[in-house]
DNA sequence: CGTCATCTTGAGGAGTGTCAATAACTGTGG
DNA sequence: CCACAGTTATTGACACTCCTCAAGATGACG
């Protein structure tokens, strides 16, 4: 593997950093002095970012393209823990547990960005700004959160349901149209975070009809929702809460309306 | 359900509180000013602490007891997401999340006394005090962290393996000898706690021979430590991490130095 | 010694993983 | 534009684990 090669940030790279909720609340001073130790490094499809077991450096927060964060077990088993895309970041809870090393391997999935503080940047910036240190602790609450709803849902949903749940995220997370979109990632790589086989993955997809989800090939189109509300949803103990179910309905209310106002311009 | 009388901590629970992580490197005063906040309540077995929904108001510290962590699905199933013990605190990642209701019930499980903070209380501790926010987001990563092995273990471990896996931990804790204890929690709440049903929890329990473990009625013993060892912890990707492991065969050396000790002295 | 709660054991079935074969897609070069 | 190889996805058959329902057994306690 060749040496990758560390740059300052451009601006526009700059400019994305600032915009994200770990700097929320900060003059554009303290935004500055805390960027200027940020250094950008390109990674290449597939590319390792790093290894479970290296030594911890880096704060890491992707600028651009999607990562995969995974964990290998000892049969070779290989677990999705998350996929990243523009503006989240990864080892902010690796810091701050002062173990030390990586628990799991990131790597680019098509390429990516990435944007990389030292730890003590990020040791240093809590202990001196307290703001920040409010706005880690939202973060990784946040996060923590999130993987506990996701262990409740492998827990208590059959795969077609997880299947279902997540393609709302994903319609969300991208502000896709819910009557219409493709996929960003592979389905093994989906199949992969939910915890699933491919083949299972594969024999969701035609049960997902009866959900009110029909997919072919790439595309996904959302054409039931009160039967994706009877069949998924509503089995969620986190439904009212739950922004991607919001997101999804609200889009599809907009799209709605647009499509209403072109026929009417018709 | 009665009006519960908040009290004044007593000077042995002020100490308790005092020793435990979260405010470990503050001074004396510092301590002192922190605590004054807060108020102790007891609760009887099976009694309601909060409830999914409810209003989010208090950290909670367990001074003594056990206190099980549980959600409600729509469908009445219940998934016990953590068991409390004394120095044990809980939500500390809600609070900062700023969601405003509890995502999950507490309840005593055999009684509990519990120290509660206002919520406010934490938020400017962390603001004002940047030894205790460092201390927080150690905590928070911490835990987080143990929810993330927690899922990988359900995902990538059967029954027996995890059931011996929690044992380990159960020892671990409560600190004791590996050769022979008694179970300080039903079977009922081990096993909703590692997401099986009691069933297969109990036929678990004579697989668990093959392992190196021997279960009869409440008494655990630990008989084969490379069995162990090749069964269940050689299948776990944080093995070499792993300090429930490490103190059991640690506590293990203990007891055989010990009873070669004994052995001498008669 | 009976009563209640907790736990064990049995039989059957749903869901997912595994292995294997086939199909669809992607990109490259003729 | 088509043929080809490589990747990615689908489908089938089967085994295994765990859940569900149901009936007993054990234990704690008055």
């Amino acid at each position: 593997m060749s040496q990758k090669a560390s740059l300052k940030p451009s601006e526009s790279e700059s400019d994305f950093i600032r915009g994200i909720p770990l700097f929320s609340g900060l003059s554009q001073e303290e935004k500055d002095s805390l960027l200027k130790d940020g250094r950008v490094t390109s990674y290449q499809r597939r590319q390792t970012i790093f290894r479970q077991g290296d030594s911890l450096q880096n704060l890491y927060i992707v600028c651009s393209g999607i990562v995969q964060i995974y964990r290998s077990t000892p049969e070779g088993r290989e677990v999705t823990l998350d996929i990243l895309i523009g503006g989240d970041m990864t080892c902010t809870r690796e810091i701050f547990e002062l173990s030390g090393v990586h628990t799991a391997n990131a790597a680019a999935v098509n390429g990516a960005t990435i944007m990389s503080f030292p730890k003590v940047w990020l040791l240093d910036a809590a202990r001196k700004n307290s703001v920040f240190a409010l706005n880690l602790l939202s973060a990784i609450s946040r996060r923590a959160r999130m993987t506990e709803v996701d262990a409740e849902h492998q827990a208590t949903m059959s795969a077609p349901q997880l299947v279902a749940c997540f393609l709302q995220v994903l319609c969300a997370t991208y502000n896709f149209n819910p009557r219409g979109f493709d996929l960003p990632i592979s389905k093994s790589l989906i199949a992969s975070r939910l915890g699933m086989e491919l083949e299972t993955f594969s024999r969701a997809l035609p049960v997902l009809k009866k959900y009110g989800i029909t997919v072919r090939g790439k595309t996904v189109v959302f054409h039931d929702f009160p039967s994706l509300e009877e069949h998924v949803c509503g089995h969620c103990s986190v439904m009212d809460t739950c922004s991607a179910r919001k997101m999804v309905r609200q889009k599809r209310d907009e799209v709605r309306q647009l499509s209403r106002a072109e026929f009417q311009l018709v």
